[in-house]
DNA sequence: TAAAATTTGACAATCGATTGCATTTTTTAG
DNA sequence: CTAAAAAATGCAATCGATTGTCAAATTTTA
């Protein structure tokens, strides 16, 4: 049968005999108590299957020992593992995740943000949704005190932690491995323009371009091509121009560059001999796709250490106030087959 | 600049030269205040950009309005699924969901029970990890009257709300797909058998040969194949028998089958012609491979929007006791080309 | 042995919202 | 206009752990 009640620490105190200040301060271990007190009430704690009211513990001490981490999608790879590499960083020291997604939608990321504001969260982790172009939420984070972390994508002219792949030198990285395998119409799959990291990746193509002296070509530059369908879609298009590509780099994601390769494969067009796909983001089936398929690796269960980490290191300086500091991860080219035109 | 402190009811009060009591009546929009009072409040709450300590309401009230989830891993693509499903679900009651992952070892999952015992927690959902043949951290949670769902991976003799595949069922269903293509000597790559999921799936193999009047052959049984690259070995020991399978069901997952589908390649036998391959979990690369995989889809968003239902419905009906519940959820059968021996 | 120093533990306030009960104010009916 | 009923508001205890302050007990020192 379960018992009605939790026990508490008064209920220690009581069969003890004792205040219920010293069994608080025997549990936390502190030197205030004998020793040998300590010890009767850690043995009787244990006998009442004492656990800790943390809601109560935390509510007396103003902080919650938790970080809240809003997320577009939490089923998607990338997103996945970044709450993996914070929940096995944070763990260890004692804090719990509240986990949010926001579906894309601006609306709920902000109710996302005032759930997490209410609950006390002692840090905040966002990566924004699509929908996203005001900031006002963020702002009211700051002004509570509650440390915010911003990673991928961000709103740069907030200034708080941030945490980003170098999007801009992936892309260029990839691009200019395209140049250099001798592909000379290369277009480009964007996202959408108001999430920065989209952003950076076209700038770095149109640079790669630039620095090898290609010509931008307007009519090889596709918006809004993030998903398989849309990338298939966009594909198309490209595949039927009168001067078609010779090399697709899907900027948006590796879904995006499946749906390339489908087309590719439905219209005959030979990949990489007669095109090159490149993807975003080393999704697991980038490797096994016929031919395998180029991407950027973005260090993804990395990054989440890595936020989990700048906040608790915060933690540790506590007076100095922070500098808005930004560390820049840089992602990895995996080169696989469908880029190698020219053999190794 | 960043105010020292939250505004809370009593602020509110004071300024209002009124109750704490009404302010926190009013909030809740009791009909115990005037709409006049209530109008004021609101508007005086918004002005001192009030927001709830979440924290001290759950003390007053008992209850934290927060789910647990514990899974092996969080980037999983089945688990992250689940939790994307629960979370959807959970999020329209003004649930909060804490995710925590057992990393597949016992005594971390123990941990993460006694984590969420003291956050309060009113529910927790646990998908057992591959180490834990010990329940007494279950039995704890049950003790509390903490409810309790276990889903895919569970304790069967511990009685809680239960959310499982029919793995039995659908094991059987992809071992008889693979007789009726003419697959003879039938391999079973096994999952470690204590968990319950990886016994069903033995026992549907099992079954499914008995049915069709095939002979079990230990030496086409191989335990701990679980992974990649435990899948490749396995695969490789198999086609190097002096009778090799015609056809391996890789139950454990399609990780393991993709491990498969590589050394045949690499051993050249062709699939599906020579090799039928059949994995388990429908992950989206399993689509994309050459040829593509035969698969076991678990409507796995579905599931965790099921879970946390099942946990939502049991707070209306109060009184009532609940009857340890198991919902089976039929997956589907995917067939794809790896087991198309006689085309469609 | 007395005074000083140290250790131990008790008391009570506190965190912020909630809620049963008491009190005040307003409304209604006679 | 008064008494009773209804509505609105206020008071104070409560949830459980923490912690500053102080008294009591113990040990050390002179």
């Amino acid at each position: 049968m379960s018992s009605k009640k939790r026990t508490t620490i008064y209920d220690i105190a009581e069969k003890l005999n004792i205040a219920p200040s010293s069994v608080s301060r025997a549990l936390s271990n502190s030197p205030l108590v004998k020793e040998a007190t300590k010890k009767l009430i850690l043995k009787t704690a244990e006998e009442l299957n004492y656990k800790i009211n943390t809601i109560a513990s935390n509510l007396r001490k103003g902080q919650s020992n938790t970080i809240g981490v809003i997320v577009p999608r939490i089923n998607q790879n990338f997103f996945a593992d970044v709450i993996a590499g914070i929940e096995e960083a944070s763990y260890r020291q004692g804090y719990n995740l509240i986990i949010c997604q926001s579906n894309e939608s601006y609306e709920r990321e902000v109710q996302c943000v005032n759930t997490l504001i209410n609950q006390q969260v002692d840090c905040i982790v966002v990566s924004l949704s699509v929908e996203t172009t005001d900031y006002k939420h963020l702002e009211s984070v700051l002004d509570r005190n509650i440390e915010l972390i911003q990673f991928d994508r961000v709103a740069e002219n907030i200034e708080t932690l941030k945490v980003l792949n170098d999007n801009h030198q992936a892309s260029m990285e990839a691009v200019s491995h395209l140049i250099e395998q001798g592909y000379k119409r290369i277009a480009l799959l964007e996202g959408p323009q108001n999430l920065n990291i989209f952003r950076k990746r076209k700038e770095g193509y149109l640079d790669a371009l630039k620095n090898h002296g290609l010509p931008v070509i307007e009519e090889l530059m596709l918006a809004n091509a993030w998903t398989t369908e849309l990338g298939a879609e966009a594909t198309r298009k490209l595949l039927s121009l009168p001067q078609p590509p010779d090399a697709i780099f899907a900027s948006t994601s590796d879904f995006a560059a499946l749906g390339v390769l489908q087309v590719a494969t439905e219209m005959n067009f030979k990949v990489p001999q007669q095109l090159g796909i490149c993807g975003y983001s080393n999704e697991n089936f980038t490797e096994i796709t016929n031919p395998s398929v180029t991407t950027i690796d973005q260090h993804s269960v990395y990054m989440g250490k890595t936020i989990a980490n700048l906040f608790l290191d915060e933690l540790k300086n506590t007076d100095t106030s922070v500098a808005p500091k930004t560390v820049s991860i840089k992602p990895k080219l995996i080169i696989r087959n469908s880029t190698l035109k020219n053999g190794k």
